[in-house]
RNA sequence: GCCGGAGUGGCGGAACUGGCAGACGCGCACGACUCAAAAUCGUGUGGGGUGAUACCCGUGUGGGUUCGAUUCCCACCUCCGGCACCA
């Protein structure tokens, strides 16, 4: 007798056995040097509040992989944190008067829930927070180590600084200069500030020769750091002060008809004669009005001012003007140019502007430049004239030492001792101060006497106090603090405490280290630790991360490398046998982005909306949706079309369809009717819908996809292998809730399958038992082969193919009941990883031991998986034109044979002659030219 | 402007190293079950053409290499991303 199987039930299901895992500790990570390791790692979330579908797909498929690996025989480490300090949280504050520390930790609390009903293998035996003391601690003694090793300096930076609040505002606060909440302009303000020397490591940063990442990603960077070869050469005033330039075309010095600098040069105010004071101060306080956004405005006019001074060039003794202007940037290089205006587009726009002398030094072939006549600058390839000793030379295309002109013109301003071989970066320090409350502090203390010295290591953690006041100004409270503020220099003098806090960047440089050993007190991790799982082998998280935050921990990484951070790591791995060598130079040797899961498009109700006008605007008493499809009756006086956009109860329609202007706005009275026919009952102005566009979520948009919603209704297995499933891992895109049925749809008859059970009484067939094998073992590789390669989709597509098979040998009751508990048992083995709750509850259910996830990952067979039978493709001229069924074993002879044979082939040929019989083994395919 | 990536059915997407384009899924159409609907099951589904075959066209566009091109080469178009007065 059959028993009728129960309906699957994910919510059972998924909170049974999540609470048994955790008993269990099924997912605790214990180093074990007898197996090797696999540090599985995906970017740790902000504490906004509430976990987002993106969260959902950046994490689910990595833990796919993370359980693929451990099923392989890896120990796996899979953890997750929070970066839990940040600006939202202080807004919170002020807004709502909840202190940062109580918003993040319940944000924590909520979401700590929402991790854990996505079945994710997370040890949270290791969670991070980087706002716990235990945390900051150590992301300070990491500063710590930064300052006394020399790395952390403090230097000048412009800030957005809002005079109306007194204080300092991040980037993305200024709107068109403005602050984005109280609409006060924004001024730029020179501010000491903290910086980390990330330049020095600009040269290694560019080496990814040991790095699995992106192209896109190494681009990025390789973009971000900006490298440039040329020279650097010394001009001197006509007074001999030095002014340093660095320039890409030293094969263009005689061409320098005019200097520019930085109106923020500190030689401005030497080489400025009398008479130009003025009219250089005026320009300069011009310049400090202007924000970076304006002052790198698209297709800007050049501006500038002379300074009534001149500099000799150094390669021709010739005497030339000094100029300020804001195009050079006093941030960049040496924060001085020689302006070649023949050859730089930049320059050339300026001496057209101010009527500078042009010259030519590179003449291009076959055309003669005329200084007075060209239309734009010549800054490619030609021979070098007018340029003393190297008349005659060619220039190329290429860059630094590879062009011949530059490579020359090098060697000889080395031999003149005026100029030698330079590289330059457009990569700026680290700045790493922030102006706030919520960030790990800044463990340095000002004595009254103007020494700076860091917190003692057995002082700190630096602690947040947190009887703190928010100012709706914005200030942070830590500059009010007096028990805060006051303190003690080392030898018992007086001082006060630093009030920045560090960028959280610095805090999420390092976390990777933290999780592997949480609870650590002796330093930031354990070495014995750190030498087993070190470094981490798979990244994963979103491509806006790839040049702030992979470029800093990259950075953070070989510092500590060169601080001897790692050595007792390095011991530690020696004792047990592990070469150190080369293991701390980078952070995260594979690296993959996954995309972004957007909005879903919509089409808006279409409505006929009336009432009375009052001028455009309609004032509606009556609002019904309508057929968009269906005529509106010409006696209609109100408006008809969709619904665009709707704000509360103003609705912007598209009456496009029926006369030309096209939006009316129209505002829905109170107690209007509304009729919506879908929606029974009474229908009320927020149940009508507006268009919604292909877009980012979020929630004013209207298009947020809520995993909590799906995973109550469908259960955590249907959304995790629907978002594998659904998009490119890569790639991502528009959501589609239609989609999901598939999954539903194949989750439901897998569990109809396997509860019902092996076919009992069946009629086995050798040849469906054979088939159903092989495609197991097919199975087997393409899904092993999915993982390995974040092909999520086809590895779920190609489980989806072994369930319609299986499906079918059930239905037609031709497979054994081995055949059928082989098939199945290897079928939930490959599922495991992408539905891990059903894949448990069923592998119990067909008799086999806990857990399925600790089992062996099924191992393919070739001889099961190869085709007995095989269709030979027969081409003729490259256009398929037969297919016939042989025996998998054919031979080359045979092959040719069997196709030249075919009836098709002998129409093709008519009696004659192929020309040409081609045999591809591996495509079973036999190609005859005629 | 410079650097990079991508264009395949109505949609998401598949195709190993140059070898049967469109796997898998959604949607859609028709049929079965049902009083009906949903669910489920069956059949079909790139376009043209045919009673059905045959055949022709088809992976952004135009050329090329090749027995054979979504895949390689050249030129172009479109979209997306990064950088951008960086000397």
């Amino acid at each position: 007798m059959t028993v009728k199987p129960a309906e699957y039930n994910p919510k059972q299901i998924e909170s049974y056995w999540s609470e048994k895992w955790e008993r269990d500790g099924l997912y605790r990570s214990r180093v074990d040097w007898s197996k090797p390791k696999h540090y599985a790692l995906t970017m740790l979330p902000y504490p906004s509040g509430d976990l987002h579908i993106g969260h959902w797909f950046a994490m689910t498929p990595s833990d796919a992989r993370a359980r693929y690996m451990r099923m392989k025989g890896y120990n796996v480490l899979f953890p997750m944190g929070f970066d839990a300090f940040g600006l939202p949280a202080e807004n919170a504050a002020v807004q709502r008067n909840v202190h940062p520390w109580k918003w993040t930790y319940s944000n924590i609390e909520r979401m700590r829930k929402q991790l854990r009903s996505m079945g994710a293998m997370f040890d949270w035996e290791r969670e991070v927070v980087s706002c716990d003391p235990s945390y900051y601690k150590w992301t300070e003694w990491f500063f710590k180590v930064f300052f006394d090793n020399g790395l952390a300096y403090r230097g000048e930076a412009m800030v957005n600084w809002s005079p109306t609040l007194q204080t300092v505002l991040a980037n993305e606060q200024v709107i068109d200069g403005k602050d984005e909440r109280t609409g006060q302009p924004v001024i730029q303000k020179l501010m000491t500030q903290w910086f980390f020397n990330i330049t020095r490591y600009a040269d290694e940063l560019l080496d990814y020769s040991s790095l699995d990442w992106p192209e896109t990603v190494i681009n990025m960077q390789k973009n971000w750091i900006g490298r440039s070869e040329g020279a650097q050469v010394t001009f001197k005033t006509e007074h001999g002060d030095a002014i340093e330039i660095f320039t890409t075309r030293p094969d263009t010095l005689w061409g320098a008809t005019f200097m520019v600098l930085a109106p923020e040069h500190p030689l401005v105010e030497k080489v400025t004669s009398e008479g130009q004071k003025a009219a250089v101060e005026t320009y300069k306080a011009q310049v400090a009005r202007l924000t970076e956004i304006d002052r790198t405005a698209e297709d800007r006019e050049k501006t500038g001012m002379f300074t009534g001074g001149y500099a000799i060039n150094p390669v021709n003794n010739e005497r030339i003007p000094i100029w300020i202007a804001d195009y050079v940037l006093i941030t960049y290089g040496s924060g001085a140019i020689m302006a070649v205006p023949a050859h730089d587009q930049r320059d050339f726009e300026f001496a057209r502007k101010f009527n500078l002398p042009i010259r030519v030094v590179i003449q291009p072939e076959g055309e003669t430049l005329n200084p007075d006549t060209m239309p734009e600058a010549h800054s490619h390839e030609g021979i070098m004239v007018n340029s003393g000793p190297f008349n005659g030379t060619p220039a190329t295309n290429d860059k630094g030492r590879k062009n011949p002109a530059i490579n020359a013109v090098i060697d000889w301003l080395e031999v003149q001792g005026i100029g030698k071989e330079a590289v330059n970066y457009r990569l700026r320090d680290w700045l790493i101060s922030r102006q706030r409350y919520w960030g790990a502090p800044i463990p340095i203390v000002y004595g009254e006497d103007g020494t700076v010295e860091s917190v003692p290591e057995e002082d700190l953690p630096v602690l947040l106090p947190e009887d703190v006041e928010f100012m709706p100004t914005g200030q942070s409270p830590l500059m009010f603090h007096q028990g805060f503020l006051n303190t003690k220099t080392r030898d018992g003098k007086p001082a006060r405490r630093e009030t920045d806090t560090m960028d959280t960047f610095m805090c999420s440089s390092w976390y990777q280290l933290r999780y592997l050993s949480p609870n650590y007190d002796h330093a930031p991790f354990d070495p014995e630790e750190a030498a087993y799982w070190l470094p981490v082998d798979v990244y994963t998280g979103g491509v806006e991360h790839a040049t702030m935050h992979l470029l800093y921990t990259r950075e953070f990484t070989k510092a500590l490398r060169d601080f001897g951070v790692y050595d007792a790591t390095a011991e530690a791995m020696r004792r047990h046998g592990r070469n150190p060598e080369g293991q701390f130079d980078e952070p995260m040797l594979v690296l993959r982005n996954q995309g972004q899961i957007l909005g879903e498009a919509r089409p808006g109700h279409f409505v006929m909306a009336s009432g009375h006008f009052e001028g455009e605007k309609l004032f509606a008493n009556k609002v019904k949706v309508v057929d968009r499809n269906a005529p509106v009756p010409a006696n209609f006086d109100g408006v008809a079309g969709e619904i665009i956009r709707r704000t509360e109860r103003i609705l912007t329609v598209d009456v496009s369809t029926t006369v030309d202007e096209k939006l009316v706005t129209v505002e829905v009275l109170d107690g209007a009717e509304i009729d919506i026919p879908e929606i029974e009952g009474q229908n009320n102005v927020n149940q009508l819908k507006h268009r919604l566009d292909i877009q980012r979520m979020s929630k004013s948009k209207g298009n947020v996809v809520n995993p909590d919603e799906l995973v109550a209704k469908y259960g955590a297995d249907t959304v995790r292998a629907y978002l594998m499933f659904a998009f490119k891992f890569e790639k991502g895109g528009p959501w589609d809730s239609q989609g999901i049925q598939g999954v539903i749809r194949w989750i439901n008859d897998v569990w109809e399958i396997v509860t019902t059970g092996a076919p009992e009484g069946s009629r086995p067939d050798e040849k469906a038992n054979r088939d159903l094998l092989r495609k197991t073992h097919q199975t087997i590789a393409r899904v092993t082969d999915g993982l390995e390669k974040f092909s999520f989709n086809t590895a779920v597509a190609a489980l989806m193919e072994l369930k319609n098979l299986m499906q079918a040998s059930v239905r037609a009751q031709s497979i054994s009941p081995e055949v059928w508990h082989e098939s199945v048992k290897n079928m939930l083995l490959l599922m495991a990883p992408f539905t891990p709750f059903l894949a448990e509850a069923l592998w119990e259910h067909i008799g086999e031991p806990y857990s399925v996830h600790t089992q062996a990952w099924p191992v393919y067979n070739a001889e099961i998986a190869a085709e007995d039978e095989v269709t030979l493709v027969v081409q003729i001229n490259g256009k398929v034109r037969d297919r016939i069924q042989v025996p998998a074993s054919i031979t080359e002879e045979e092959a040719k044979a069997t196709a030249l044979a075919s009836e098709r082939v002998r129409e093709f040929l008519n009696g004659g002659q192929p020309k040409k019989v081609i045999y591809i083994a591996k495509g079973n395919m036999v190609s005859i030219v005629i």
